[in-house]
DNA sequence: CGGCTCATGTAAAGACCGTTCACATGAGCT
DNA sequence: AGCTCATGTGAACGGTCTTTACATGAGCCG
């Protein structure tokens, strides 16, 4: 995965011109973010990274927040990816792909803390970035379309349920679970389960609350004789 | 609210020590993190807005961090009366004091960001402050506490959810909401209801899913003929 | 009251960072 | 071959964090 044109040695031979530095920086900043976090990571660190002097990066990006607006723009467009392929327009089952997606949310904040913290905890003017905001409106609206499926699905005799606003509590769940419990080298917590377990029941304890049935059987319906929960069986 | 023993001019006639150093850093990073967020506050900054030199902070604080670790350990505390006093015990019962601490929460988050975010948002190695993960304990308990209560109230034929995980899913749908809706000056998000709202009803749904009766009538239980959703009347 | 001590403040300095500016280089086009 | 302009360099400015040696004076002890 070099892009140096003879030499992938580091940052050994390179004549005066880098031929990638953009892209090279880019890395580097998702390398030290996920060392340091977003606040310990160093525009003069990433030029170092990539070798060049510490002026260079200007070339590039206006000053060190458009570094990681770039890279949050970035995150974000990987993330509608993750979060498309998870929901999968709903196959096999609507309930499973929505399930799904919630897990991918969660997948990607463990996976991904670099991105996952240029996205939503590097303070960023929101205002300020337009493009930026549209990227984190187009993954929020795999959510929302997931939602609406679902919304539609609500059982008969039940209140239908806005799908706008299943879409921002399921949103809320996954962003509060990820960001309390999902990253840390070590749990910084102890916790009777995994993060994406108490996420999974979180969000099947909710649906059942909307009316929807939460067995894992498909077709099988809410019924009234001693249910299982949806945290696990007792042993 | 001045501490100064005479006059009380912002920084004017002081002799060579300051009196109150410790309390008017604390006072004076709380207002910095207000206006530029825990990223942008300054070690500096706040010595300049006590009227010290930039080294006088250091006879109180070893570091920075450990300036909005103590800022965090009293948001905390803070943070946990006012919890202590919405669930009230569980009065006047036990459902209507859950919501209430749900949005004591919010309030908190929202009326006290710069306390928030420095309980949350700042990026402290957990484990390298024994007394700050004391005081988050002690803060989480009381959300413990009340899911205990509540748990203990699950109707019968239902099977009865852990109150632990119960208080980590309600902690995790509150900061959840707190964080990415919760603050800002405007909303950087256009919803379709409050933050307030929406937690209330997410909180709401997730009672009913657990088999709790969540209408506002003390002894109603779940009918299945038509109920309201809690996310309020359709108009 | 006089003097001692030590917590608390200051001044100066080193290392680092973000940012800018004048200048150097060489890739790519004509 | 020569020109041009994007891209990289070096030096510099102001700011921050932190340490070190020194100054001050509040509180105590006799």
């Amino acid at each position: 995965m070099s892009w140096r044109k003879d030499k992938d040695d580091g940052r050994a031979e390179r004549g005066y011109h880098h031929g990638n530095l953009k892209e090279a920086l880019l890395q580097a900043a998702l390398d030290l973010i996920t060392k340091k976090g977003p606040a310990g990571f160093t525009f003069a660190d990433a030029a170092r990274m990539a070798g060049v002097s510490p002026a260079a990066p200007y070339r590039h990006f206006r000053d060190r927040d458009e570094l990681i607006a770039s890279i949050a723009q970035r995150g974000f467009e990987q993330f509608e990816a993750l979060l498309t392929q998870a929901w999968d327009d709903g196959r096999p089952d609507t309930v499973t792909a929505f399930e799904r997606v919630g897990k991918a949310y969660l997948a990607f904040a463990r996976q991904e803390p670099a991105f996952y913290s240029a996205m939503f905890e590097s303070g960023l003017p929101a205002d300020a970035n337009p493009t930026l905001m549209a990227a984190s409106e187009r993954a929020f609206a795999i959510i929302r379309a997931a939602a609406e499926r679902l919304a539609a699905l609500a059982p008969p005799g039940m209140p239908r349920p806005p799908a706008m606003m299943m879409a921002l509590h399921i949103w809320s769940m996954s962003h509060g679970v990820a960001s309390l419990f999902g990253r840390g080298d070590a749990a910084r917590r102890k916790l009777p389960m995994s993060p994406e377990d108490l996420l999974e029941a979180e969000v099947l304890i909710y649906l059942r609350g909307l009316g929807f049935p939460t067995d894992r059987r498909p077709g099988a319906a809410v019924s009234d004789d001693k249910p299982a929960g949806p945290w696990g069986k007792p042993k």
